[in-house]
DNA sequence: GGCATATCTGAACACTGCCAAGATAATCGG
DNA sequence: CCGATTATCTTGGCAGTGTTCAGATATGCC
C-alpha cells in the first residue's frame, strides 16, 4: 500500500518510478474492493496516477497482468498452507489441514481465486512459470499422500482429493451450498466434516 | 436451427416472428463456435439479422438471456443424467453412473457448461427459476443417496459427491489435470477411477 | 377501422482492451 | 561530463462492448 497510496496524488516527476510494482498492489486493491468486474486496465491506471496507455510499458497484455496477479497468489496460496499444516505429521492429518487452509485462502480471497482459477485468463499454458508456481499446492498434497506406506494410488488420490477441494471451494464461493441446510453453523465445521469424510479413509 | 436458419438471410416483414427463440438457438450455436467470449449481444442480433438493440425487447439484461440459455443447460443436464443411471438400480453404480454423466456432459458442452457454473452470470438468485432447475440434478444425486438402509448422512455425503464432481469437472475442461499422468488414457476411465474410488465406498 | 401495445430501428453514451507517434527522462558508453 | 540509446509515459484514436432513448412499424384487440 505505501507505494500505491504515494502515487495516489499526483506525481512530480514524468517517470512513475515503481509503476509496475504500484500496479500490482493497486490490482490486489482493486481485486479486493470492486471485485473482478472492477479491474480494469484503466482503472488500474487512475489508481496509480498514469494515463491509460502507461501499464503496456510493463505488461504486454492484461492477460500478463493478470498471470502476475495470479501467480502472486498462488504463491500466497502454496505458503498458506505450508504454514496452516505445520506440526501435524499424520497423513490425514496433514491432508485435512492442507485443504481446510487452500479453502479458507479462496474464501478469504475470492476475487483473487477467481483469477487463479477462473478463465479471465485465456490461456494460462502461456505462463511457465504461472504453471509452475500454481502446481505447488497440488504437489504439497502429493507429497503427503506419496509418504505412505503403500503409496501406489498417490497420483489418483491427489486428483481426487484435490478435486473435492476445488469443487468444495467454487461451490462456496459461488454461495450453491447451503451449509446451514446440512447441519453445519460455520464454514470451517462444514469443511472440516466434508473433508474429514474422506481424509479419515487415508491411511 | 431451423429457425435460425431461416433468419440469417434477410427477412421480409419489419416484424422478426420468433426473434427470442431465434436469440436462444443463436446462442447455442455461437456458444459452441466461438465460446464464451464470442456471445456478445451484437453477434446474437447480427446472427438472427437484427439490429443490436433488439434483443432488449425480449430480454432486459444481457444477464436475462443467459439466465434462460443456463436455464435450458440444466435442464439437459439433468434429463441427460436420468437417462444415463437409468436401469442402475443399486446405490452405488447409480451415483457413478450420474457423476460421470454429469461429468460428460460438461465436456461435451464446455462453454454452455461456463455459463451454467461460471462467474458470467452475475447474480444467480435473481432468477428464481434457474435456481430451481439448477437444483434438479444435484437432487438426483441426493434422492439416489437417501433411499439407503442407513442414510443420516445424505446431505453431507451429497454435498462431497456433488463438489467431487464439480471439482473434477471445472479441472477436466480447463486442463489443469493431466490424465495421462496418472496412468488413464482416455476421460471416461479416469472419470471412472476417480468416482469409483469415493462411491464404491457407499453401500 | 382505430387504438393500445409489442416489437424493431437508428443514433447515441460510456466503457473496455489495445495501438501508433511523439514527448520525456533515465542509463550508459565515450 | 556529454551525447546517444533505451525505457518509460502521454496523447489521441480505433474497434468492440452493454445499454438507453426517441421514434418507426407492425400486431392484436375493441
Amino acid at each position: 500500500m505505501s507505494s500505491a497510496a504515494v502515487d495516489l496524488s499526483k506525481r512530480l516527476s514524468y517517470h512513475h518510478g515503481h509503476l509496475r510494482d504500484a500496479l500490482l498492489s493497486a490490482a490486489a486493491q482493486i481485486l479486493e474492493k470492486d471485485g473482478v468486474d472492477g479491474l480494469s486496465l484503466r482503472a488500474l491506471a487512475k489508481a496509480t496516477g498514469v494515463t491509460q496507455a502507461a501499464p503496456y510499458s510493463h505488461f504486454k497484455d492484461k492477460d500478463e497482468l493478470l498471470a502476475a496477479v495470479a501467480e502472486s497468489g498462488f504463491q500466497r496460496l502454496a505458503l498458506r498452507m505450508l504454514e496452516d499444516a505445520a506440526g501435524y505429521t499424520t497423513t490425514a492429518a496433514r491432508i485435512e489441514r492442507l485443504m481446510i487452509s487452500s479453502i479458507r485462502f479462496a474464501l478469504e480471497n475470492k476475487s483473487l481465486f477467481r483469477i487463479m482459477f477462473g478463465r479471465e485468463l485465456s490461456n494460462m499454458k502461456q505462463f511457465p512459470t504461472l504453471a509452475m508456481t500454481a502446481g505447488k499446492s497440488y504437489a504439497l498434497i502429493s507429497s503427503t499422500l506419496s509418504q505412505r506406506s503403500n503409496n501406489s494410488d498417490t497420483p489418483q488420490l491427489t486428483a481426487a482429493l484435490w478435486s473435492l477441494c476445488h469443487g468444495l471451494t467454487t461451490l462456496l464461493i459461488d454461495d450453491r451450498i447451503n451449509i446451514a441446510q446440512m447441519g453445519s453453523q460455520t464454514v470451517e465445521d462444514f469443511v472440516q466434516r466434508q473433508v474429514s469424510l474422506f481424509a479419515a479413509k487415508i491411511n
